[in-house]
DNA sequence: TCTGGGGTCCTAGGACCC
DNA sequence: TCTGGGGTCCTAGGACCC
């Protein structure tokens, strides 16, 4: 289909001279949150900030942004706040202001739009661009420019020739560089690495792989796929190979993005002892999740219930609903009969309530 | 170090149907 | 009656990511 991109040119800055190539940028803003907080709090730049939950480390809930000077500390996205107020006691904690990094998200996605190309969205602080340019560095360069000049916010962008090593690549580039991973590079700069290091190896992965003496993406690389086929699962396991070889089909898109859940969730400071105030908490989820439905247009068609216990144990139960909705009165009435499926006999650590979207066809 | 909240995708096993 | 193979749907759980 007509998914070529104009052809991408810095007509000011590079006369078209060389050859083109097509390529694919991952721009990476640096310590997100922590920047656009730095925004509007100037006097906190070169102290250790730390941003997250309530703001109040004494509380529930762990580092969702760390400056570079914090993370000198040990302290990074996902420590419990109270471990990082242990460890880095002169840190500033603020509170996750939601709307306000939405804000700034969508102000450099508008910055990235500017400069051409295909952008995918893929998160609030990071993108996939798909342009076509004879210096991939020289407008690596520009877009950091741009972005900067828009937003006064630093990014790291990522050369590569698919999505997943300009991924891996915008992480090399870290902080405001630029790293170009493409075949020709990519068994020099990977092979050595940890599995983990690869996008979609997580520690639970990295584990099992070790047990089995792959411990790097270059061992990992060299292991036959029918090897990890029967562990693993017939797709994952070779899917595991090609990613240690830096292989990656998937395309860069700019299709609108159309959730496919909606949840809420919410852990409390002391474990509900209560089953009526679990009830009570999953009601009021539900109708949470009911106005995101109807914010987003959506119809339900399973609600499920999450419940965490104090011993950490997660379980979930849903419930499928006769037709699809977004009635509050109704994912109410399957949550609760999700949650009556639940025995309830320890104290709740956390509930949630989650919308499965309905995308059959005709109900929008 | 006592572990958030928002999501996505894949897998396995059982039900059900032919 | 005690035996089949395959396809698809549903559900719960797991892993991962930001």
């Amino acid at each position: 289909m007509s998914r070529t991109p104009p052809l991408w040119r810095i007509s000011r800055i590079a006369p078209m001279l060389g050859s083109v190539e097509r390529v694919v940028l991952h721009v990476d803003l640096d310590q997100f949150i922590v920047a656009v907080e730095l925004l509007r709090h100037p006097e906190l730049r070169g102290r250790p900030v730390l941003v997250g939950g309530s703001g109040d480390p004494t509380q529930r809930g762990v580092v969702a942004g760390a400056s570079y000077e914090a993370r000198r500390f040990g302290v990074r996205s996902g420590t419990p706040l109270r471990t990082a107020a242990a460890r880095c006691p002169e840190a500033v904690f603020l509170p996750a202001d939601r709307e306000t990094y939405l804000a700034a998200s969508e102000d450099v996605m508008a910055a990235l739009r500017e400069v051409g190309g295909i952008v995918e969205v893929a998160g609030w602080d990071e993108a996939f661009m798909l342009v076509d340019t004879d210096d991939a560095e020289r407008t690596a360069r520009f877009v950091q420019q741009h972005v900067r000049e828009r937003t006064a916010l630093a990014c790291s962008v990522g050369i590569g020739d698919n999505k997943l090593r300009a991924k891996l690549a915008s992480g090399l580039a870290k902080p405001a560089g630029v790293f170009r991973l493409d075949v020709s590079n990519w068994v020099e700069v990977m092979a050595d690495r940890p599995t983990d290091a690869l996008w979609g190896v997580g520690a639970k992965t990295a584990k099992k792989l070790a047990a089995r003496g792959i411990a790097t993406v270059g061992e990992l690389a060299a292991t036959p796929m029918a090897d990890l086929a029967g562990e693993f699962g017939p797709n994952i396991g070779p899917w595991l190979v090609a990613l240690a070889h830096g292989y990656d089909s998937t395309p860069v898109t700019d299709e609108p993005y159309q959730a496919r859940s909606h949840g809420r969730e919410v852990t409390f400071q002391r474990d509900l002892h209560d089953v009526a105030a679990v009830r009570a908490e999953i009601a009021r989820l539900s109708r949470t999740v009911a106005d995101d439905l109807a914010a987003d247009d959506a119809l339900a068609r399973r609600v499920v219930v999450t419940v965490r216990d104090s011993r950490f144990a997660t379980r979930t139960h849903g419930v499928s609903l006769s037709e699809p909705t977004r009635d509050a009165a109704a994912i109410a009435a399957a949550a609760r009969t999700a949650l009556d499926r639940f025995p309830l006999d320890r104290p709740v650590r956390l509930v949630g309530v989650r919308a499965e979207i309905d995308r059959s066809g005709a109900a929008r």
